[in-house]
DNA sequence: GACACGCGTGTAATCGATTACACGTCGGGC
DNA sequence: GCCCGACGTGTAATCGATTACACGCGTGTC
C-alpha cells in the first residue's frame, strides 16, 4: 500500500466533491500583493493605489474568488445574519411577513435564517437556541409569551430580540393589541344588536395571540353585562375545514349565536361554508367575522367582514428595528401597527334587533366602502 | 484624556452591547482540562474519562457555553447550512414547500438560509451568490432555467444544487413535468368536447414552469389539429384579482372560450368570480380549471377542478436529496413527484358538445370522488 | 537641505473551534 | 517482571479572513 498523503487526504475528507476553494491568499499571490491589500480592496477599508486595486479586482474575477463568510464572521464577531422563528409558513400572514422581513434585511446586507416551530413553544425554544449558536445577530419571534429561556439566551448574548404580532410595554415588539382586536370585533357586533356571540378561536394553548383575542371578546361582552358562554367558545386549528367543524358545534349550542367571531379568516371561511350548507343566511340569520384580511376574504360570498392585520408591515418593521439596533441607532422598542375593521357583507344587525334600522338590515355597515 | 485600553476598546466596538462571549477556552479552564477535551466531550469525537466528562458538562452548563458556529465552520469547512431561493412566499405552494424543507433539514441538523427572488432571475442569481458566500452546503431553487451563472457557481464549489417544480434529465431536480401537466388539463377539457380553450397563464417571462404549462396546452391542442389562438392566451401575475382581469379579456375574445385553464388556483378563483359577476354559469356555460389544489380550491362554488401539486413533498424530498448527497450516499438525481387531476364541479362537457352525455352534463367527471 | 507627514503596503496577531500527533499511565499477556 | 497496546489527555497547527502596527518612500515646508 502507498503511503498516505496526509494533507491531501484530510482535504478530501472535508470537501468530498469540490476542488480546493480559492482564498484571499490565492488572490494576493495572483495579484502580486499581500492579503491585507486584498482585504482593503474588497472592503474599501484602507487606501490602495489605483493600479494595485485593478490588479486585485482582476485576480478576483479570474479566480472566481468569494470571501469565506465563516472566517470573516469569526474575526469580526459579526455574522450579518438574522434568525426568525414563525409558528408555520402555511399561514399566509406569516409567509407574507417573512417575505417582507427577508426583503428588507437583504437590502441592508443581512441574510435570513428561518425556522418554524409548529406552534410548539418547546420547539420554538430549541430553534432559537440553534439560531443563536449559528451566530445570528438578531432574532424575530411571533408572539409575546415564550419559554423564559428565549429572552434570557438572547439577553445573555446581547442579541436583540423582537416579538411580533403582539404588544408588550417591557420588550421590543412590532405588532398590535390582540385583546383590543377581540374587543373591537365584539363591540362592533354588539353595536349591531347581537347578544349571543359565538367564537371559533384558534388553539390558544401556546398561542398567546389567540388567547388574547378571546380575552378581548369576553371583556367586551362583560362590559355590557354579558358572558361568553362556555359552549360558545370553540378552539380549532387554523384551517378552513376546522372552521366548518367549529360552526357545526356552535349551531348545536343553546342559545344559538346570531354572530360568530373567528380567530382568523380561514376559520371564518369554513364557518361561512358550513352556514351555507345548513341553509343559514349570512348575514341575515348569522353574522360571521374573521381576522387577517387575507387575499380571498373580499372575494367570498358574502364578502367577509374582517379585521385587517398588516402582515407585510410587521415583517418590514421588524427588520428595520433590528437593522437600526445593530447599526447603533436608538429606536423605539415598541412599534404598534395599525389594524382596521373592514366591514363587508358577512355581518349585519342581529335578526331580532330592535335597533333603528332605517334602511333595513342590509349587509355591511357605514364604512362598507373600506372594501378593496 | 486617559490612555486607551486597546483590547477592551476593540472588543467594545465589535459587540457593542454584549459581554464577552464564553469560549471553549473558558470552559476548559473552569473544568480544569484542555480545549481539546472540551471539544471531545461536546462532539463525542474521542475517548474521555467519565469523571472528566461530567466536569466539562457541568462547566458548560454553568457558564452557558454555546460553541461558535463560525469557528467550527471555518476549521471543518462545513456550515451545516442549506440555502433556498423561492420566487415568493406569498404563493402558498412555495410557503408549504419551504416549511417542509426546513423541517426535514432541521431534523438532519441543517439550518435553512432563505431568500426570495420575486420572480426575477437576475435577483435570483444574486441571492444564490450571497448564499454561497455564506457557505451553504446545498442550494434549492425553483424552476429549471436560471442565469447560467447559478449552476456554474455551485458546480465550481462542489455545492449540490437542486431545482424544484421542474424535471430535467441533466440536473438534480425534484418536481414534475409542467408541460405534461398543461397537456393533461387540455386533454381533459378536449375530451369533454371543448374546442375553444382559453388560458390565463402566469407571467411566463422568467418563469419556465408557467411557460411549459402553456406549451403543454398548445401541444395538446395541436395534437387535435387545434391552435391556441393568440387572443386566448392571457398572462397575469398569480393573484385572484388578476384572474378576474384575465377572464374579462377572454370573454371579450372571439370566439369566446367554453373552457379556461388557469396557471394556478388563485387565477382560477378570480376567473370563477368574474364569471359569476357576468352571470355566466360554471360549469354549464364555462368550464374553469386551476393548478395547485390549494386549501380553498375544494371549497369554492363550484368546487374547483384543479391539478394537484404536492408542494410539501417537493420541499421534503429536496431536503432529503441534499442530505443524502452531503452524507455521501448516492441518490437518484431526478425525483418525479406525482401530480393528479382532481375533477370537481367547475368543469363539465362543452355546452354545444355532441358527446354522448347519458346522464346529462352534470358537474364533475368520473373521478369526482377524488375530492377531499 | 533637513525634517515631518501621510500615503500605500506588508507582516503578523487574532478570532474560536477541531484534530493530528505526542505523551504518559495502566493493565494484561508471555 | 517486562513489554506492548489501549486509553486518556494536552500541545499546537490549522481554517481564512480582518486589522493593528511598522515601515518605506515621496512631497512639501521652513
Amino acid at each position: 500500500m502507498d503511503v498516505d498523503k496526509p494533507a491531501t487526504r484530510r482535504r478530501a475528507r472535508r470537501r468530498p466533491a469540490g476542488p480546493d476553494r480559492v482564498s484571499a491568499r490565492d488572490v494576493a499571490r495572483h495579484a502580486g500583493v499581500s492579503v491585507a491589500t486584498v482585504s482593503r480592496v474588497l472592503n474599501a477599508s484602507g487606501p490602495v493605489a489605483d493600479k494595485v486595486r485593478r490588479q486585485v479586482v482582476a485576480a478576483v474575477e479570474i479566480l472566481g474568488y468569494t470571501p469565506n463568510a465563516a472566517a470573516r464572521a469569526l474575526v469580526r464577531s459579526r455574522s450579518e445574519t438574522i434568525g426568525a422563528v414563525v409558528p408555520t409558513l402555511e399561514n399566509a400572514s406569516f409567509a407574507i411577513a417573512v417575505e417582507a422581513l427577508q426583503a428588507r434585511l437583504r437590502a441592508a446586507g443581512y441574510t435570513l435564517l428561518l425556522a418554524s416551530s409548529g406552534y410548539d413553544s418547546a420547539n420554538e425554544s430549541t430553534q432559537v437556541r440553534t439560531l443563536l449558536t449559528r451566530g445570528v445577530e438578531g432574532v424575530v419571534v411571533v408572539g409575546g409569551s415564550h419559554h423564559a429561556e428565549i429572552e434570557q439566551l438572547c439577553a445573555a448574548r446581547g442579541v436583540p430580540l423582537v416579538q411580533t404580532w403582539t404588544l408588550r410595554p417591557d420588550a421590543a415588539c412590532v405588532g398590535f393589541d390582540n385583546r383590543a382586536v377581540g374587543r373591537q370585533l365584539a363591540d362592533y357586533l354588539l353595536d349591531l344588536g347581537h347578544r349571543h356571540i359565538g367564537v371559533i378561536a384558534g388553539v390558544t394553548r401556546g398561542n398567546d395571540r389567540a388567547a388574547a383575542r378571546v380575552a378581548g371578546i369576553a371583556e367586551a361582552l362583560a362590559a355590557r353585562g354579558l358572558a361568553l358562554a362556555r359552549e360558545h367558545l370553540i378552539e380549532r386549528p387554523y384551517r378552513i375545514a376546522e372552521g366548518q367543524i367549529g360552526l357545526r358545534a356552535l349551531l348545536a349550542s343553546e342559545p344559538r349565536p346570531t354572530a360568530v367571531i373567528c380567530g382568523n379568516d380561514l376559520l371564518a371561511f369554513g364557518a361561512l361554508l358550513e352556514a351555507r350548507k345548513h341553509g343559514i343566511a349570512v348575514p341575515g340569520e348569522l353574522s360571521i367575522a374573521g381576522i387577517d384580511d387575507l387575499e380571498f376574504a373580499a372575494e367570498l360570498d358574502p364578502p367577509l367582514t374582517t379585521l385587517r392585520v398588516p402582515a407585510e408591515e410587521i415583517g418590514r418593521r421588524s427588520a428595520e428595528y433590528l437593522i437600526d439596533r445593530l447599526e447603533g441607532r436608538t429606536v423605539a422598542t415598541v412599534t404598534e401597527v395599525a389594524t382596521s375593521l373592514i366591514v363587508r357583507g358577512s355581518t349585519a344587525p342581529a335578526p331580532t334587533s330592535t335597533l333603528p334600522t332605517s334602511t333595513g338590515p342590509q349587509p355591511g355597515g357605514p364604512n362598507q366602502g373600506d372594501d378593496r
